[in-house]
RNA sequence: GGAGGCAUAGCUCAGCUGGUCAGAGUGCCUGCUUCACACGCAGGAGGUCGCAGGUUCGAGCCCCGCUGUCUCCACCA
């Protein structure tokens, strides 16, 4: 504690030296030990284009608290950071700089958008890293890895080679979402749904043989142009007839087939569909049953191609307005509706996607599917909470083979060359040479580059080595817990699973912790263009790291969303100020000569009820964190810092600090700081900064709390009765000052008091705590007998006389005893219906039905007393 | 269309395997220049734990239904 003297904590003094001394101790570096038992967490690697946002700053929190639980209990934590080359958003921002240079990529080329683009890596790759450390994260930043670096990028070819070799990778036209404003395939989980208003166009398509027309709806009328068919459903009894004969397309003139097929709905719009097979993902199921032709009528920035006759050249909504004037003005439209309908849009960019027909990469899911259903299903993979499971399952099991490639030139390259001479395809690991089937020499590399998240999905293994059995990997691998956000459970997670399972054949963690989204005070989700988002480096500035990450560790149970306000934090720095300033009145009174805490043989009663306490968090704690149970730790620690050791403990060791005994007041500097220690212990995974520097400032063995030994629960220290018994002054303590307040009687005017108890013990060995927490100037315990004319307070355990008479109002005082007296006439009314039922005494565990017994025995006692208090009253 | 979350003090939320579980923070009220802390101390008011049933000796806690609210999945043109 360099600034010992402040009254206030100022974590902006703190943080960062303590972070640097971590360092410079290479704590944070985690290595192979065989008598150590590994943990690992592999940091979701944040985009090297982002900054830290809340959503980082809770899930960093969670797995910092997780790693440095671990790492003070004795495992080699090993906690793997580094960042994703987000292949898609770092391309567009590039994109979006050149664009203020009046360039597009396609005139500087390939090559060297490239090495733009790795400068812009090395320019703006390290800042989320370094506000990472602002938060306190401890991971190894020797390992920091880049799902673009050599070793990620040589596992990604090696994926790609065997699920091709497997037959698990293939190359297709199929139907894919396209991004026109991206100009890329994306995947399916990468279109975002909305509802937005729009109409519904009642078309009429005229038979070929003149005998009619055919009506049906279209909320696109622009991919009419595409039109190859148009599909009634087979048991359609309106459109029987029609099945076979042909319609004459409007404004373009195609003859197409009126074709029968069940996918269509009888009951709604007309019961027939006009059937895109270029740009509808229905329809092009459609096409491919019924052999349609598929005519792709729209580029790659989604305006109508050379296919489009008249309208070529026109953006889609410019051609849907032009269409739908031209088929008014042709008698074609029948009516237009109002209607509210779902539009896809990419996630990145938010611009509507294009379904279009085109040549892409896919991974054939099914057969990885699979194994990945199971591991979650027999509990190798365990979810919390465990309801995403089944969001999970659903998923999977209705999965559909994944779009891999992107037509991007950020990411991957994308391990296929095809001969110029041949056409043969060859994957390969590297760069073949000449193709193995003709022997020509000329060979060219696919353009494309692979989804981002194909490289994110071999993050747990790839980073520790992979596909070499490194000593890391055999060691550290699978790892044990990851924590990520549930929004990202299918774009990442199950796609880790699968993977892992499929290239290691082991699940690539065993616990996955999810966390819910940070909103904002109101409950809204934090974004840009709201501009309602918190930034946690200005909440680091202002309330200081510690703050942080006790506000976010704090009330929040997994899979939930939990709420960001600034009063939240400010509760959170003052708790951090309240540790502050009880380790400044621990170094107040200590020698300087203590040695690291161990207990004296003799104990004072407080000692053994805050060490009972102690002991008590100290399991309760470890359990917690063990169960994933971090907002429940975090608040036992809140109250037994606060409610237990400042508001009582410490108090009630005022007496013997500054009494004449010394070896009273050295006990007391003894527990004290045993227990303030043990306790910063455990608080130092939530509150790491300000634990390391107050441990530092007490005395302590080792060189860093960080890699201190987390506390055990010790058998030797657990003294209930003791604890019980002390319990008994604390609620005297309480009654007492419950009744001088009532009576507007300030502390600083004492009295005498007269403890009358069959217990006497505890409460002469707490005299000198009635003296200073309840005002008392002397204090006198006896077995029997009564003050007369003092205010009797009463507990369970004893009956409590104040002189006061000047405050002493007998008629009030009656009225006060009486109420307590029947409220406890009601308790024991009630405890004694709950004995008086057979069933419950049969049924109830032994435990249940002692407890209620003894509950019965000390309301007995207490409603004694009152009425003793009373007839005394009346004498 | 399917699945799920949430509904507990004015506000924001905890409450683990049913039995001192009716709690915390904040806000409010009343006192306090108590020698660590006003980012504090002491005391207090405030809730039929969404509504209606059921299981149980006993239910915020388990089951069924309903209402409100949020989210995810699917995507009927």
């Amino acid at each position: 504690m360099a600034n010992e003297l402040a009254k206030a904590y100022d974590p902006r003094e703190v943080e960062d030296r303590i972070y640097q001394f971590w360092l410079d101790g290479g704590y944070f570096h985690a290595q192979v030990d065989q008598g150590k038992k590994p943990y690992t967490i592999v940091m979701p690697p944040p985009n090297i284009t982002g900054q830290l946002h809340m959503g980082h700053a809770l899930d960093n929190t969670l797995q910092d608290i997780l790693i440095r639980f671990r790492r003070m209990q004795g495992y080699a934590a090993l906690w793997v950071p580094g960042t994703d080359h987000a292949s898609i958003a770092t391309e567009a921002k590039i994109v979006e700089a050149m664009r203020a240079e009046g360039l597009t990529k396609e005139q500087i080329g390939r090559e060297k958008f490239l090495e733009r683009a790795w400068e812009w890596k090395e320019q703006y790759g390290g800042r989320i890293v370094s506000q990472l450390r602002k938060m306190g994260s401890s991971c190894d930043w020797q390992r920091e890895r880049f799902t673009m670096d050599e070793g990620c990028s040589r596992a990604v070819r090696e994926v790609f080679v065997r699920l091709y070799e497997k037959g698990l990778i293939y190359r297709g036209e199929r139907i894919i979402n396209w991004c026109p404003h991206c100009r890329t395939s994306i995947s399916d989980a990468e279109v975002v749904y909305s509802e937005q208003d729009g109409h519904f166009w009642h078309l009429r398509y005229p038979l070929c043989d003149g005998s009619g027309e055919i009506q049906l709806a279209t909320t696109r009328p622009e991919t009419l142009l595409g039109d190859t068919a148009v599909a009634v459903h087979p048991d359609d009894a309106r459109y029987r007839d029609l099945v076979g004969k042909t319609v004459r397309l409007p404004l373009v003139g195609r003859e197409i087939p009126i074709v029968a097929d069940d996918y269509v709905e009888m009951d709604f719009g007309t019961g027939a569909v006009k059937i895109t097979p270029a740009h509808d993902p229905n329809d092009f199921e459609v096409g491919l049953r019924h052999n349609l032709p598929v005519i792709n009528v729209m580029t790659e920035d989604a305006k109508i191609n050379e296919n489009g006759g008249k309208y070529a050249g026109m953006d889609r909504y410019e051609a849907r307005a032009a269409i739908v004037a031209d088929l008014e003005a042709g008698g074609f439209l029948v009516k237009t509706e109002d209607m509210k309908h779902n539009v896809g849009a990419c996630y990145r960019c938010n611009s509507t996607v294009e379904p279009r027909v085109s040549k892409q990469w896919f991974v054939r899911m099914e057969p990885l599917a699979k194994p990945a259903i199971e591991a979650v299903r027999n509990g190798d993979v365990r979810l919390i909470p465990q309801r995403f499971e089944k969001i999970y399952f659903n998923w999977m099991e209705n999965i559909r083979d994944w779009c891999i490639s992107r037509q991007l030139w950020w990411g991957h390259r994308i391990p296929a060359w095809y001969c110029d001479d041949c056409g043969e395809t060859v994957v390969a690991r590297s760069e073949p040479q000449s193709c193995p089937k003709c022997g020509g020499a000329h060979l060219h590399q696919d353009e494309d580059t692979l989804d981002t998240w194909f490289s994110s999905a071999l993050w747990p293994f790839s980073t520790l080595g992979w596909p070499d059995e490194t000593l890391d990997l055999k060691y550290f691998y699978p790892t044990a817990t990851l924590v990520t956000g549930y929004d990202i459970l299918f774009f990442w997670v199950a796609r880790m699973i699968f993977s892992g399972l499929a290239y290691t054949d082991k699940a690539p963690f065993q616990t996955v912790l999810l966390h819910g989204i940070v909103r904002d005070a109101n409950g809204l989700k934090m974004s840009k263009s709201l501009g309602n988002g918190v930034d946690p480096l200005v909440e680091i500035e202002t309330y200081g790291a510690d703050a942080l990450r006790f506000t976010l560790a704090t009330g929040n149970s997994p899979g939930n969303d939990m709420r960001y306000s600034p009063e939240r934090v400010q509760a959170s720095r003052n708790f951090a100020n309240k540790i502050w300033n009880a380790a400044r009145f621990l170094r107040m009174n200590l020698t300087g000569t203590e040695q690291p805490p161990h207990l004296p043989p003799q104990l004072a009663q407080e000692d053994r009820w805050i060490l009972t306490k102690y002991n008590r968090l100290v399991a309760d704690v470890t359990e917690n964190l063990e169960k994933y149970e971090l907002g429940l730790a975090v608040q036992k620690l809140y109250d037994f810092i606060w409610d237990v050791f400042c508001d009582w403990y410490i108090e009630i060791c005022k007496s013997r600090l500054n009494g004449d005994d010394p070896a009273a007041a050295d006990c007391a500097r003894t527990v004290l700081v045993y227990v303030f220690s043990g306790t910063l212990q455990l608080l130092h995974p939530f509150m790491p900064f300000l634990t390391e520097e107050i441990w530092q400032a007490l005395p302590h063995k080792g060189t860093s709390i960080m890699v201190s030994r987390w506390p055990k629960y010790e058998e030797t220290l657990n003294f209930s009765r003791e604890a019980q018994a002390f319990e008994k002054v604390v609620d005297a303590v309480r009654a007492i000052r419950n009744c001088r307040a009532q009576k507007n009687v300030p502390p600083s005017r004492k009295a005498s008091l007269t403890v009358v108890t069959a217990t006497p013990e505890p409460f002469r060995e707490g005299e000198a705590l009635f003296r200073r927490l309840a005002s008392a100037s002397s204090v006198t315990v006896c077995t029997q007998g009564t003050v007369e004319g003092a205010v009797c307070v009463v507990t369970d355990a004893a009956a409590f006389y104040i002189p006061m008479n000047e405050l002493v109002d007998v008629a009030a005082e009656r009225k006060r005893l009486t109420k307590e007296l029947e409220a406890a006439q009601d308790d024991r009314a009630f405890v004694e219906k709950k004995l008086a039922n057979e069933n419950f005494v049969s049924r109830a565990p032994a435990a249940v039905v002692q407890a209620q017994r003894d509950q019965l025995a000390k309301v007995c006692d207490r409603i004694a007393m009152l009425e003793r208090s009373l007839e005394e009253l009346n004498v």
